[in-house]
DNA sequence: TCTTGCCGTGAAACGCGTTTCATAGCCTAT
DNA sequence: ATAGGCTATGAAACGCGTTTCACGGCAAGA
């Protein structure tokens, strides 16, 4: 492999002109700069980036953490992260985690590492605290709400409570709801806003899947007493939950409304009723944070999210 | 930032020596090696990988070049090279490119730039062998199917053999089908399949989304010589279809039978005959091949598709 | 007793681009 | 005429871990 002192020697200049040719500096005579252009051409030259990375102390990439890259809405985050990162000429290094905290805890090593200039974590298990401990060693972008951290996110409170809000109006006053991970902040900004305005409580937890939901429906079917509407945590339960109730010879939005929350590809296919969140958006701005000048002062962003009707909510008489 | 050389000075011992320690290389003594190791941990020592990355010659990193990390089939075929990738200890930058040339160029730059070690090409649209020009640089390997490349693909001429195979036992012999980009190596093989056997020609090209079926259902509708069945490209294409024509008061698969293709989660929901892809797989094995020793003989894996009988097709009476 | 061969250790070179600092010519403002 | 300021250029230091090579010591095999 060449290198730049080889360049510098067939162009007869020295490696800081060979430098300054690579990097568009202004001081260098324009027969200099033909003569490094020459032999980088003659020489075949390409510049080592690990290199470049040693010398300037920065990679120019950031990681990203998450549980799964495979699913509908950490992919579409993703997406948003990939578009500005390339946007900004950065590259993205991801960690699929699993929720498994070794496995989280490689994407921080990576950051102490200087393998990657700032991190951005999508949805964690490890202590918020243990996480923060990283942050002298580069910038860490959530995209989930905390307090003092530097975060995009949406208001899962608010988002609820429009559901919710939907749900009264049309004259369900026994509604559940569905969360996923119990304790994850998401999911008490939602319980939170249930238990504001709803009595009986219909609280089905640890849904996260297709499957889940169906096992929801199950569980419905079974109640002595039922909600007759649900107000799931994602279209994926939601699915879930309505598909196995047809099968089942039950009528959504007849016999349960249903809502779901993502705006994913599978509401717009089942036209179901939903909350649509702009999760490249949340992407992109995660990005745009982490190489932002005043980081130190823990920006937030806010991220609106959008109800969106469909055919899963009927009014209950 | 404390180095090497600072953890040699405390512990007393030469650099050569902390770097056997951090490496666990065993000629070192016990007495020194703690010396090292109290070292470490007094000055709170963080090994720099940029600076392992230039000494060893090697990133641990490979690349994915694909086009998109939000469409389902690609978001899983990335989930198999993270998972593969993180067993191996390695890293993983991605390209999203959009199918755009300049875009995959930069996927291409950075295995020349030893950016990465390898590159796994998912799905592209340059010429094959302004790819393969970068072979010189290190290890590419595809996850579709070329003469003489390193490659992971599914056979889509049998695959798509066996959905018409499956049509014509139900007695439809007016069969149509759906491509994604009309010259795609995967487009050729299922024309191929198609030609082979069906008479006349139902085409539709250029369908790859939800929009796109619904656009195909609304050339159907218009048809005066139609085909009783469709066979997709895509679950995607196959959804929009389906739930487009339903909308319009026709009868899927009374009206057109359908099959979809990837075995998504879409086509689990609506219940729909499809063609499965193990596209975690493709992510796995492509990942082991770019470390694969014998990788210079270029090595081929097919994985097999599966047959996934659903609701959305009929026996043509 | 003499050779091998393994263990243990460190100086120095290596990988390679960037940046600081010093130097020097030339022009402009005072 | 002189102090500054800008252009141009290069030597050397820098970022930092790995690896080669040489060397001393010691034990086992010949």
């Amino acid at each position: 492999m060449t290198n730049i002192r080889d360049l510098a020697r067939e162009a007869n200049v020295s490696v800081t002109t060979v430098s300054r040719v690579l990097n568009d500096h202004p001081y260098v005579a324009n027969e200099k700069r033909q003569a490094v252009r020459e032999a980088i051409e003659k020489l075949g030259y390409i510049r080592n980036q690990t290199a470049v990375h040693l010398s300037t102390g920065m990679t120019k990439t950031v990681g990203v953490m998450l549980p799964f890259v495979d699913h509908p809405y950490h992919a579409a985050i993703l997406q948003g992260i990939a578009q500005a990162a390339f946007d900004a000429s950065y590259r993205f290094l991801t960690w699929q985690t699993n929720y498994v905290e070794t496995h989280e805890q490689l994407a921080l090593d990576a950051l102490a590492q200087q393998e990657i200039d700032a991190l951005i974590v999508v949805s964690h298990s490890l202590p918020l605290s243990a996480i923060l401990s990283y942050e002298r060693y580069g910038p860490i972008v959530f995209c989930e709400h905390h307090e003092d951290v530097a975060a995009v996110y949406i208001d899962h409170y608010t988002a609820f409570q429009q559901g919710l809000a939907h749900l009264r109006q049309q004259g369900h006053t026994s509604i559940g709801i569905c969360l996923g991970r119990p304790d994850s902040t998401n999911s008490l900004a939602r319980k939170h806003a249930y238990q504001e305005v709803v009595r009986d409580e219909f609280v089905y937890e640890q849904t996260l899947t297709i499957e889940d939901g169906a096992t929801v429906a199950r569980r419905w079917m079974q109640q002595k007493q039922r909600p007759t509407a649900i107000l799931t945590a994602s279209d994926h339960v939601a699915a879930g939950l309505i598909l196995e109730l047809r099968k089942q010879g039950y009528q959504v939005p007849g016999d349960l409304s249903v809502i779901g929350f993502d705006g994913s590809e599978l509401a717009e296919v089942l036209a179901m009723t939903t909350i649509a969140i702009p999760y490249a958006t949340i992407g992109r701005h995660a990005f745009q944070l982490t190489v932002r000048e005043d980081l130190v002062a823990r920006p937030q962003i806010e991220v609106p999210s959008a109800f969106i009707a469909g055919t899963t909510v009927l009014p209950h008489t």
